[in-house]
This record gives C-alpha cells, structure tokens and sequence, in this order.
DNA sequence: CCATATCCGTAACTATGTGTACGGATAAAC
DNA sequence: GTTTATCCGTACACATAGTTACGGATATGG
C-alpha cells in the first residue's frame, strides 16, 4: 500500500477507534470492531500496532503531537510572552479537553498497566509543557512565593476539568466556556506571578 | 445474617473490590473474583448490589460521606475559617487522591454508561462542596474579579492532580507533598481573594 | 425445636474480546 | 507479465466476564 493510502488507512482506524472509544469505553472498543468500522481487516491492526495497547498509544502520540504542532501555528514572532500565553491558553485547553484527548485519557484510566497513561503523560511532558515553560520563561516574572509558574499556569488554565470529563461528570465545554476559563485563568495568573 | 455481620461482609467486599480495582482495573474486577476475594459468594453480591455497577455506586456513595466525616471531624467549633481551611486542606487532598478515590475514578472512566461518574460527581457535589463553600463565605473576602472563591479553592489544590493518578502517571503523594502542595494553594488563594 | 430467610459454592447460559492463522485478492515493484 | 508483499475477510483457539439458577448449609427468629 503506498504511504499515503497508508495515511489515509491509519486516520480512518484512529478516527474508527476514537467514536468507539467514545461509545462504548476502552473495554468495548475491540480491536475487531475498530477494524470493521475503519474497513480495514483485524490482521493489518495486529500487524501495523502489534497489539490494542499499541494502537492507542500511537493514538497518545499522534494527539500529543499534534496539539504541540496546533499551539506552535498558533504563534508567532512578533507577540510578546504575554500575548503569546494568551493566544494558545485557550487553544490548548481545548485541545486537553475535546473529545479526542478525553477519550485517550479514559482509555488509560482503564487500562490496568499504565503504559497507555505513561505515553500520555510523556506527550505532555515532551511536547507541551517545554513550550509553556519557553513562554513563561520570557515574561518579567516578579515573585512567585518559591511556585513554579509554569505548574501554576496548567494548574489555573485545566484545573480537574480533565478528570471531570474523563469520568463524564462534565459535558464538552462550548468555545465560550473555554475562552472565559482561559481568560480566568490568565487574570489569577497575573495576579501571582506579580504581572497584574 | 445480623446487621453488624452484614456490615463486615460489606466491608470485605468493598475492601476486595478496591484491590483487584487497583490491581486489574474495572474490567478485570469481575464480580466473581470480588466475592471469592471476599469470601462472600456471587450470589449474595448480586443479591445485594443489583449488577456489577451498582455495588461500584455503592462504594462511590460510601466514599464521598467518609470523605465528609472525616472533615468534620477535622473541624472544631473555636477554629477560624481561615484556620479551618488549613486543616482540612492537606486532609482533603490527601483523601481525594488516595488510592481507593483513584480507583473509583479509574472505574467511572472505564465505564461507558456515564453512570458511576455521575455518583462520584453528586458525592462532590452533596458531601464536599458545600463544606468548602460555608468556611469559604466565613472568609472576609474582598475581591475575587467574579471568580467562584470555592472552584478556585479546589482549582489551586487538586488542580489536575486527580486525572495524572488516574491514568497512573504520577505515584500516590507523600504526606509531605500533600502538606506542601495545601499550603502553596492557600498562599496563592489568600493572594488571590485579597487576604494575603 | 422448627420454620423461614439468606448465604454459599458451583453450574449454566450467554456473550464477547485478544490475538493468530489462512487462503484468496489486490497492489506494487521490477 | 510476473513475482513479491500486503491487505482482507473469516475462522479458530483460548480466555474471561456478567448474570441467573439451584440445592445444600447456615443463621435467625419465634
């Protein structure tokens, strides 16, 4: 198969796994139905993912990648940190909170070795967070009471939305919703970080 | 079977389906492992839960008032408000990420109805909230820039703690970690509603 | 002591998933 | 056109889970 056939092939499995991940949880979302509903066969998941846990872990690295590549769009050179921050602050929360991310984290919550929850965690860590951390890095921080800023940042911008929709306690959040928590987020931040 | 042989019973088995929880994730917490773990027999779970989600309903339920008996009991009468948030900050976190809260989250992601999240989000909702939300209104609070005082309480000190264990990327937390993560959240709290 | 209710251990029924194997079909490279 | 590689659809082996049913054992109340 060339490779952009191969492309087109993988996105129609991972988007097949995703709605069905969604549907009917990690438990329900077999490798056979995936296959089916990708109209590929269960014979070339095996053989491009090895198993189910390394389908979703490419899935974990393809999403990590691409929010990475999403907020790096988003920039450009000649905003200053701040308006930098608050170009991509709700860009990435709802990139951490639509329905693909959320569905990645519920798989790893079900899975009993950790290894899919360790490819997503390395997403953030190897992909996400050096950007923040590049950004906060520039702005004129004054005093941060010994926190780190760029944890304090995360942690006004996600908060436990992440856990709320993974366990469906909370609907997707509208653009709006997004855009006021950001903004939110960004005014306590200033606050602390003695920008304000 | 007596009411307090019952309760121990209860107590085996709740105990049991948090290990194998822990150990095998929701779909491997098969119902039968549980009451053999639990020298129980699969009948009576059946008999007394309804259906494998429903005893994990129960246990949610369970959890949430432990949760807001122990705070309780933390609390005294001579105590301040702002005193008492100091007390049952690093015991509320430490409770809210503590395996067995792990664990019921773990389950609520991996199950597709929806309907285990949305207990362990009433349980926040009814037991704990309103706890924080009546020590919160005893604050002097000056200004919060129409932010909800209570939601940045718990944003500052759970922030996305609760999804990284979850998904087991971060280990259980040192009762050092928990103190220290409570008073850096109250720091940043008095900043921000203008008590530091 | 007896009757009743409940628990226990196991079997049975139904269903589904993971992962491998296989022969035919198709695509790709030479 | 031929050879080789890969994909497809299906079958298969193996395993396990959710839930109900049943007869004997045990606990409880009168």
């Amino acid at each position: 198969m060339r490779d952009d056939k191969k492309q087109d092939k993988h996105e129609a499995i991972t988007t097949a796994a995703y709605a069905l991940l969604a549907d009917k949880g990690y438990a329900g979302a077999s490798m056979l139905s995936i296959a089916k509903a990708a109209k590929a066969s269960n014979e070339t998941l095996y053989r491009w993912y090895g198993d189910k846990r390394g389908l979703f872990e490419a899935m974990a690295r393809d999403n990590a990648q691409g929010i990475r590549h999403r907020l790096e769009q988003a920039l450009s050179d000649d905003q200053d940190a701040m308006q930098a921050l608050e170009q991509i602050a709700p860009l990435l929360l709802s990139m951490l909170l639509d329905d693909r991310a959320i569905s990645l984290n519920r798989a790893a919550a079900a899975d009993p070795s950790g290894e899919l929850g360790a490819a997503i965690s390395a997403g953030g860590r190897d992909e996400i967070v050096p950007l923040i951390r590049s950004l906060i890095s520039r702005l004129a921080i004054k005093d941060t009471d010994g926190l780190n800023p760029t944890d304090l940042f995360v942690t006004l911008l996600v908060g436990d939305l992440q856990i709320k929709r993974a366990i469906g306690a909370l609907p997707q959040l509208s653009q709006e919703q997004v855009t006021q928590r950001a903004r939110e987020a960004l005014i306590s931040f200033r606050k602390l970080v003695g920008l304000a």
